[in-house]
DNA sequence: GCATATTTGTCCGTATGTATA
DNA sequence: CTATACATACGGACAAATATG
């Protein structure tokens, strides 16, 4: 497989994706966070440099450009004269970023900001926009009926990024965007994906229904109920594998 | 003045600084990095590859390495065949730090975590350890006697990367270290240091001995106020500058 | 609006040092 | 311990895009 060198269709996933053409480096970076992020690439594994850059056509030098974007992503660690590897989560890696969630996420349930950044510039009369929200639950559930694990989970992330998005900073936003990327690291070592994401469907819709209701300081009690069990189930896996 | 090859002292001052030995780019980065945050790079101008790399004795390709180390921290931005600038803050920027920082800090006040995740593995039995918050309040003051307006500022920095420190993530600390290293590029632009650090000394006096006094609620309504003033004070240099 | 100079984007070849079989 | 493979870093080259006169 090859990068071709300046059209290009990549870049959307790109934290640091603005209205910026991409140049060949943050198209490499595209395809291999792509790669890390389905498991193509699995944890510790090697990326090596003269490898990769014959596989994609690319010059080494532009590969390294692509791995420092990468590397400031937390997806790959460099290892000094030793090379380049996919980011291997350890247990305190998970407490951190649970730790990290439970902050973020209560906070941003218990006082929403008024106006979301994002455009169509609202309703914004008091009650915070919730439609996100209602809408990744909704395709949670509709992914359980059809059994699609895989995008019950995508739906349960979508709607952990909709409540960091009643914070209203966009940089929050991208942040735990990038978060939950380095989390998928460590779902890929859980077996069975039914069991991970399944119970957490009703506990969305709760926190979503006690957050409609306006009840801001109960859908965060739950939410960090929710980041408490969630934890203990990754870290499980974590140390199983 | 050119970058040495391989020893090098430098690194501590990284974000990104775990026990790995520099590299190159990495070095070059930090030396960037420090140039970006004292000033000697203003905002807005640009850092031409040939002339600097030639200045520091690197190569383009290691220089270019650096570069996206410090796109990924937002200190540069990259404009497709035009080159890489000191990132300049408008006020929408400005505003989302500050909603950024609204969100992590108060919910970090309002409910610190027991063990603040760093060493002397702690007296941590309910109360948490407020030490670095009380160091950062005295120093602000010392250096208020000496008139030393600029070091009340990283006094006052300090104050809030240990209210961060609450919270109890490292990379949540990380993080925050990084978004206060943009605010330097707006610090920048306050034409007097001593107007803006001045008022804030008794402000965050008052915070940390409301937290003392266990009262984290109004420390972090506290807090809400101290950032909504600030916040008014860099829009309106920005604004003007 | 056009021709030219400058700078970026990208590649290659190569020398050196470091880790590992 | 030697040998091999690989990462590190440099310099040169050329096309493409942008800035300049």
């Amino acid at each position: 497989m090859t990068v071709s060198p300046l059209p290009g269709t990549a870049g959307v996933g790109s934290p640091v994706a603005m209205l910026e053409r991409p140049t060949t480096a943050q198209r490499v970076a595209d395809v291999l966070r792509e790669r890390v992020l389905h498991g193509e690439l699995r944890s510790g594994t090697q990326v090596a440099e003269l490898q990769l850059s014959a596989a994609l056509g690319v010059s080494r030098n532009t590969l390294r450009e692509a791995f420092q974007i990468l590397i400031g992503e937390r997806l790959l660690v460099h290892e000094p004269h030793r090379g380049v590897f996919v980011r291997r989560l350890r247990t305190p890696d998970v407490r951190d970023i649970y730790t990290f969630r439970r902050l973020v996420e209560c906070a941003a349930l218990a006082h929403p900001v008024q106006s979301a950044h994002a455009g169509h510039f609202a309703h914004d009369a008091g009650s915070p926009d919730l439609s996100d929200l209602a809408a990744a639950v909704a395709d949670g559930r509709a992914a359980a009926r059809r059994r699609a694990w895989h995008e019950v989970g995508t739906a349960d992330v979508r709607f952990h990024v909709a409540v960091t998005a009643l914070g209203g900073s966009e940089r929050l936003d991208q942040v735990m965007r990038s978060l939950f990327a380095e989390l998928r690291l460590a779902f890929q070592l859980v077996p069975d994906p039914r069991a991970l994401h399944r119970p957490f469907l009703a506990r969305n819709a709760e926190i979503l229904a006690l957050a409609d209701q306006g009840d801001h300081e109960r859908s965060s009690r739950r939410m960090r109920s929710y980041l408490d069990a969630a934890e203990a189930q990754i870290v499980a896996a974590v140390e199983s594998g």
